[in-house]
DNA sequence: GAAACATGGTTTCCGTTAGATACTAAGGAG
DNA sequence: CTCCTTAGTATCTAACGGAAACCATGTTTC
């Protein structure tokens, strides 16, 4: 047990939790169904790239994690709606902030990258 | 090209950037090295239960982004040094907000799972 | 003089995972 | 009768992560 949590101990529960928010899809999911109730494939349509599997899996494991709610509605087709739960929405604030930072920095980090490739071409 | 960087946009840069962004252990190594500057064995024992290749990789990665520095001092044996960049420190404070989210709402996300794995065992 | 220890890594192997693709069910449109 | 939609599941393969061994180098120990 951890008396208090502990990110940099090794069998902390919170570690578990940062290796679910560490994950690309997890964010942009989370960032994206802060703007809104939304169904599977808008959601796929919206998030390029991502493949059904995976969002599948994404959206059970945020839901067994209480951050967003799954509601199927008995229509023809089934409707299945996400949205966030009130914790989900204060966890899509800080995803917020690091979509937004990659966003802002771009620039920086291309620099930085071109900087350390032409430098190490050199050698 | 994106005329404004959007993360939804499958080849967008700023995917890149979430990629490397949304890992664990760079997060952790971004939390950490923001106490201060710290040399290679000193992170993997802190870092409890990251590898010492995961780690180099990690590094470097985070180098290459121009995130951190590392400096070589010649003495015997080598010792190498790293430290966050300016861009790196703004980035290690947003990485922060993620880990004591983590921190915080930890009991609100074990009591979810809990409650889910209930529900779902008794179907 | 060989053995052990410290540094900061790289290499090798293996198992898990992610991604691409195809498929399911169940009704409506053409 | 075939194709379209919905929200997924099944399957296969390629890539990635972790564990452990190895490397170079110099100092200390036996």
């Amino acid at each position: 047990m951890c008396p208090a949590y502990d990110v940099y101990e090794d069998r902390c529960p919170t570690r578990l939790v940062l290796d679910r928010l560490a994950d690309k899809w997890a964010l942009l999911i989370l960032d994206h169904l802060a703007e809104g109730t939304m169904r599977f494939n808008h959601l796929r349509r919206d998030i390029k790239g991502i493949s059904q599997k995976v969002l599948s899996q994404t959206l059970k494991r945020l839901e067994r994690d209480g951050l967003i709610t799954r509601t199927v509605y008995p229509t023809v087709p089934v409707t299945v709606e996400y949205a966030l739960t009130p914790l989900g929405r204060t966890l899509a604030q800080t995803a917020a902030a690091l979509t937004h930072w990659a966003e802002s920095n771009m620039d920086a980090i291309l620099a930085a990258q071109a900087a350390y490739d032409a430098a190490g071409a050199e050698r």
